[in-house]
DNA sequence: GACCAGGCACATC
DNA sequence: GATGTGCATGGT
């Protein structure tokens, strides 16, 4: 699996579909606290949890961080994991606080693999909330692996099923530009894929209709 | 009522 | 390094 492939299906897919205009957010930090509550959650959820957190104007990480616990997994219910994400989302906002909105920033580099290691240090971050966080929060050019791109990746280009993360992404990132836009519409554009074969009945494995197949 | 959704940490082998 | 398990809500 090579250059051209990887390349011809991110341009059929531009064609098909156009631009995604990714991440749904308003700032940096809702991208970054939306990736964090969309851990194996559907997004119409995580939705409801950031509508509650701007409900008690309490988005912002420092009033993450200054909010009860319990008030806080409150807002955070309709996400799921409440608790678990209460403790992630206030890991993730006490980073946020103390590498982005600081003097210190400006001493830091600037380089991917940097950022990369610094996020996932963070207790509750793993491989694609980091991508997700420094793709479509910072602008770095790093590619997404999520559930969809493997699914689709797994039928349609014969990779194996329990591909590991590193893996996937090198296949992508060792055969494309470093490229921030371009890995942003990439992914983006695989979601859209997944979702419009679903609304199709061309099903993907997993897919709720798959057994109207 | 079952199954699924844009994962992750931790234990265990 | 691979595999299994708990975490929880809301839509279909």
């Amino acid at each position: 699996m090579g250059n051209k492939l990887v390349n011809n299906i991110y341009h059929v897919l531009f064609e098909c579909f156009g631009p995604q205009y990714w991440w749904p957010g308003d700032s940096p930090w809702e991208i970054c606290l939306g990736a964090v509550l969309t851990q194996n959650t559907n997004w119409g959820n995580v939705e409801k949890a950031i509508a509650n957190l701007k409900t008690i104007d309490s988005l912002c990480p420092r009033k993450i961080l200054e909010m009860k616990r319990e008030s806080l997994e409150e807002a955070l219910r309709p996400s799921g994991y409440f608790k678990l994400k209460s403790v992630r989302l206030s890991n993730v906002a006490r980073w946020w606080l103390e590498n982005v909105e600081n003097d210190k920033l400006k001493k830091r580099p600037s380089n991917l693999d940097y950022w990369r290691d610094s996020i996932l240090a963070v207790n509750g971050v793993g491989p694609e909330t980091a991508d997700s966080i420094l793709l479509y929060s910072f602008g770095l050019p790093t590619f997404v692996i999520d559930a969809y791109t493997r699914r689709i990746m797994h039928r349609h280009f014969n990779t194996p099923e329990n591909v590991s993360y590193a893996v996937l992404r090198d296949l992508f990132m060792d055969n494309l530009p470093h490229d921030a836009k371009l890995f942003n519409e990439y992914h983006a554009l695989f979601v859209r894929l997944a979702k419009e074969l679903c609304r199709k009945n061309i099903c993907l494995p997993s897919c709720p209709f798959a057994s109207h197949e």
